[in-house]
DNA sequence: ATAATTCCTGACTAAATTAGTCGGGAATTA
DNA sequence: TAATTCCCGACTAATTTAGTCAGGAATTAT
């Protein structure tokens, strides 16, 4: 498992929809502004997390990305594997050929420590963070800023 | 936090002088014969390993590496940090003020996020697979292929 | 219809990181 | 004295990360 800016990318801009599901898509271009990523740059990431069926893209004015499927459905797990790719940090995939056909020296390591690491990230769902005070009382904040769904009534709400 | 393949280099390395402790220091050159990397490459990364305060180096014939504490206390959380630098996933590198002064939407999920991996990897000690017999077991078999220590009788016993 | 919005795609560039190379020097042992 | 090994710095190559650009396709609002 890699574990580097690029996943802390997406899984910004996955909590980003997460915080805002109820009032309808986000689009990649607000995502951008409000957290400082380029907007090309996350195309090329949202193209991932739609391949890897954790978002939907809704075309045309008003539209925007929405989970494709609840929050709690979603774990931080499956954001950075949707972008990084791999799960495991053994050297021969977890097929333990690593040296001339047996397992090398590490290989233990590696296997307990990308399944530890699994089940940790894999633990956390997105829906933990939406439903606390503290961080919803910073969406307010940060979506007042920067003027974001003034036309939706949901937001106000 | 990075976690990386540079990492997985550094942690493979100390693992296997942890494993060879009783035999005295390890070279570099068996290292890189041995697991696979670039004596070269080993040498940057035992520059900062060494700075970092793990290893000590030996020099002249019969010298090479040992850890500079015992394996029970050198986690792999101390090894990643040594040569990734960085401990925490969070853009302000925790200070709170990643969006104008105030925390952005995701500080709190990166800052838990470094706070509980930092614990499980600061967990893992080498001590742990040292004195794991399938590991010890490998540690013989790979000795012998490449015909390792030879010279030192400790490395029989 | 038309225009505006937004996703969507692919090719390209730039910066950073990772990995490896090279040449040499310093300390230690035999 | 010679061999071994750490140690150091500068350099290059490959890969990954990040960002840019130019356009096209679907949808909504006018």
């Amino acid at each position: 498992m890699r574990l580097s800016t690029k996943g802390r990318y997406a899984v910004t801009a996955m909590m980003d929809i997460a915080l805002h599901e109820r009032v309808g898509p986000v689009t990649l271009a607000d995502i951008s502004q409000c957290q400082g990523i380029s907007l090309s740059y996350l195309e090329q990431l949202f193209a991932k997390l739609r391949k890897g069926g954790l978002v939907e893209g809704v075309r045309g004015p008003g539209g925007g990305y929405r989970l494709a499927r609840p929050a709690d459905q979603i774990s931080v797990a499956d954001i950075i594997q949707s972008v990084d790719e791999k799960l495991d940090m053994t050297k021969c995939g977890g097929k333990g050929n690593c040296s001339q056909g047996e397992k090398c020296l590490t290989h233990q390591l590696w296997f307990e420590l990308s399944c530890n690491l699994y089940r940790f990230l894999s633990g956390i769902k997105l829906d933990q963070y939406v439903n606390r005070p503290d961080i919803s009382e910073l969406v307010k904040k940060q979506d007042i800023q920067y003027g974001r769904f003034l036309n939706r009534p949901q937001a106000i709400a």
